[in-house]
DNA sequence: CGGCATGGTTTGTGATCACATCCATTCTAT
DNA sequence: ATAGAATGGATGTGATCACAAACCATGCCG
């Protein structure tokens, strides 16, 4: 593809050119975000020829792909190596929201000092928009703009690690969340995040850590009942 | 190697025959061990070719086994898909020392109903082999045996996602304790462990969390002064 | 009519190859 | 002599192939 490198003394280096993101990597993004956004059912089976077929590539890239998120727990791998979504059991449902009730409210009160009123106006934008998905019943929506939701604000606590380790618990819970909110159809107003949103304003990070508690174990609470 | 499958009316359709755990899950395992342990220095550059030669296996595993280390943390892949295992800024590992001295105590509280005697006199044999570690300034063995007293007292615990999270983050801290461990030779006699000890028996879980919290703080702590 | 063997088909695994890129050494020109 | 370019080796990526195990469904026999 590169025609003649020796006449052109590398007119790009390291320029931001497009790049190519390696297709296992397109692929993984693909794939993380329909499992996290629930687009997937629990239990769903995939196969690498499936997948690769699907994005028109060779079964080498979705090997690794799907080898990345069964290391990440959004996908199961079964012992003959068949990979499924993942169908949680009540128990580990509730050892994942144990898990957000302790990690979620540690990095809402390490962005609070950080939160400034411009990140506080476009949170509650975020939950305006959350209202909207539920207005029009879109399970997906929902999903996607709570999430951009708690991410929005975690990210202002400058802890990479704890956000990643964070978002493959949501990762892990994403096909059930979707066979949950899909099931309830019943409004639910974001009544926590304006919790949130008020302890944030307030500075008031006991208050913060408490909501951000509730808005957790309230939205799974539904899950284990089943 | 199956000579002839025919002949047999399959003997052990699903008996609990040693099974090839396939060569990449070997791979990983082995890999994985190593690094968590700290056998690897921090920053150590690891090809696909030089590992598939050193387990005499092509590279197809080795990429994968690879790729799964990726994911969790274990190992760093460069913008060129160079892997080095990682090594961690101070903020880095502050932030998962945070995240142990969030989920290590949750743990060990969920244990505590579940520690029965029999338990609590191994876990004090498993502190009689840190000990010897220490005196023979053994610092993969103090590593392998210190790992192995917490991971016994959560398995009590039952929560197998809780502990999967928490063993990636030990994983992520591998070669960074080797490099700590390496270096502070002081004999560190495990004082928390006898609190931690002494906690189980009284069945106290306020003093049990905060022992704990203690030895991983504790433990964590002379890191981030590099 | 029902349970089980048996066939074909699908699927994961590992090896090998072609290719683009990166890294380092070396060579050359000023 | 030194700085920059060229060249060769090394490395990751993706495709393809051969093979064994698993899965599924049909059909056979009791």
């Amino acid at each position: 593809m590169t025609v003649t490198r020796s006449s052109l003394p590398t007119p790009d280096p390291n320029l931001p050119r497009p790049n190519d993101p390696a297709a296992h990597e397109r692929l993984y993004r693909s794939l993380r975000s329909r499992i996290m956004l629930g687009e997937l059912p629990p239990g769903k089976a995939l196969t690498l020829r499936g997948i690769a077929r699907e994005y028109h590539l060779s079964m080498t890239p979705a090997r690794e792909a799907v080898r990345r998120l069964v290391a990440e727990g959004a996908l199961t791998l079964s012992a003959s190596g068949r990979v499924t979504t993942p169908a949680l059991s009540d128990e580990r449902i509730e050892e994942l929201a144990a898990l957000r009730a302790l990690i979620e409210p540690e990095l809402a009160a390490r962005a609070l000092p950080r939160a400034h009123f411009a990140l506080i106006d476009r949170l509650a934008q975020m939950n305006a928009r959350i209202a909207d998905a539920v207005e029009r019943h879109d399970a997906v929506g929902y999903i996607r703009c709570n999430l951009d939701f708690h991410r929005m604000l975690y990210l202002r606590a400058q802890a990479p690690a704890m956000l990643a380790m964070l978002e493959t618990i949501w990762l892990q819970l994403g096909p059930t969340m979707r066979a949950l909110y899909g099931r309830v159809k019943r409004n639910e107003p974001p009544r926590h995040h304006r919790m949130i949103l008020a302890a944030l304003r307030a500075g008031d990070e006991p208050a913060l850590r408490l909501a951000v508690r509730a808005d957790v174990t309230h939205g799974l609470r539904h899950l284990t009942s089943t």
